[in-house]
DNA sequence: ATCAGTTTATGATATATATCAACTTGCAAA
DNA sequence: TTTGCAAGTTGATATATATCATAAACTGAT
């Protein structure tokens, strides 16, 4: 009964699950679902019941809140490796974001329940939720910190090398996102984020062919980032 | 042997440390301590070890940001049976945020290392702590969502119904930080802070007394924080 | 290839907010 | 009491951002 379980393999079990026991990891195992999703699906929806602990495999999400007034406002993007349904999980029974794939990705999916269990049943797999929640958790607040305390320059530079240092590792990258998602996230209006694109452009620090995006001169961007 | 514990008593140990052993509890029991705070102190800052694990038995605190043009900015106001040192606590060596009072304070205090020894050996304590973790959070970035979708008038409409609904439970009370602070909370200047708050006074919607605030048409304040 | 709808773009103007300056009030230390 | 400093207030003006209108560019479906 020697059984191998695919996700022995995972690069992420490392991550998620240091710290269980063999039998923990079958149980897991079992209980675990894989979902493919494209461009525009939901993974998560804002107040529907949560029933899995869900992390992201590959691909690129954005977190959303969609507030009384129809409006859309993006918190976070998550790049594998961050949780994806881990805001509110322990503390809600409904979602109270949204995740959309900006990017095909791919989930997996474990009973929010199982998880539940495994926690109550193990603290060492306790602490690593923990500190991988509190990273999450941190770097979503000190992100909207870091926005608020900036002009609409300031912002747009920042979302650019958010992109450019965080989420692709390179100055020339194909944003995943339009401009009003742009403006949704660092809470301008679409015209004036294209307007700092435009005089970006025009001032040399970026080139610009419709989503693609070429740093050009990143030392000023990061000046206009830091400084206005 | 059958020491009493003078945690037995806490209000806040039902809250925190339900699933622990009277063993575990008298361990933590021996190694915490109880710190009086006055109005402005520093219960934590920003960049300093985090040491303790830190909870407000009574008082009221502010969490804010120093950023690096030497400009505050407040995230949060946090009470009695909040979490004070949560955030970043499992995440980082060093508190991300600052901690000050703005009442007369008092917490308990547990070494760091105490907790997460608990938490490694006991799930279910593990679990409770996650949860409250997830609902602070939760509450941070909700708030900080909220905020951002208001304009100036909303803003103001917004923390004036915070205190009296959340923190005061009083249409009329005594505002703990003064309109500079206000301003850091909501991302506006002290000077459209106060213009706002004249606006309501000469609108009849508030009253003013110095640092003492009566809401007078709170229908109309909310209002104003529904729709600007 | 054409059409319709969405996204991107630009300009003119209105509105909201910040900045600067001056002054008042409150408060605590000498 | 006086003094000095921080907090609160108000007005004038500058600046930043939103709104509205229009149009070009792009995209997907027929």
């Amino acid at each position: 009964m020697n059984q191998e379980c695919s996700c022995e393999n995972c690069e992420l079990k490392e991550l998620f699950f240091h710290n269980i026991s063999s039998n923990e990891m079958m149980s897991l195992c079992n209980s675990r679902i894989e979902r493919n999703y494209e461009k525009g699906d939901y993974i998560n929806e804002q107040n529907k019941p949560i029933e899995d602990f869900t992390y992201l495999k590959s691909g690129l999400v954005k977190l959303f809140v969609t507030n009384n007034t129809g409006k859309e406002q993006i918190l976070y993007f998550a790049k594998p490796f961050d949780f994806v349904s881990l805001l509110s999980v322990f503390s809600h029974s409904t979602y109270s974001y949204s995740v959309m794939c900006i990017e095909e990705s791919t989930t997996c999916n474990i009973p929010i329940k199982e998880v539940k269990r495994l926690i109550n049943e193990n603290g060492k797999f306790a602490m690593g939720i923990l500190e991988k929640m509190s990273t999450v958790s941190d770097n979503v607040i000190k992100e909207s910190l870091e926005i608020r305390r900036r002009n609409l320059r300031g912002r747009v530079a920042y979302v650019l090398l958010h992109f450019a240092d965080n989420i692709y590792k390179n100055p020339s990258f194909e944003l995943p996102i339009n401009r009003k998602e742009i403006a949704e996230y660092i809470g301008m209006t679409t015209e004036n984020v294209i307007r700092a694109l435009t005089e970006f452009r025009k001032d040399g620090i970026i080139k610009i062919f419709g989503k693609v995006i070429e740093i050009v001169q990143y030392d000023t961007l990061k000046q206009i980032s830091e400084h206005g």
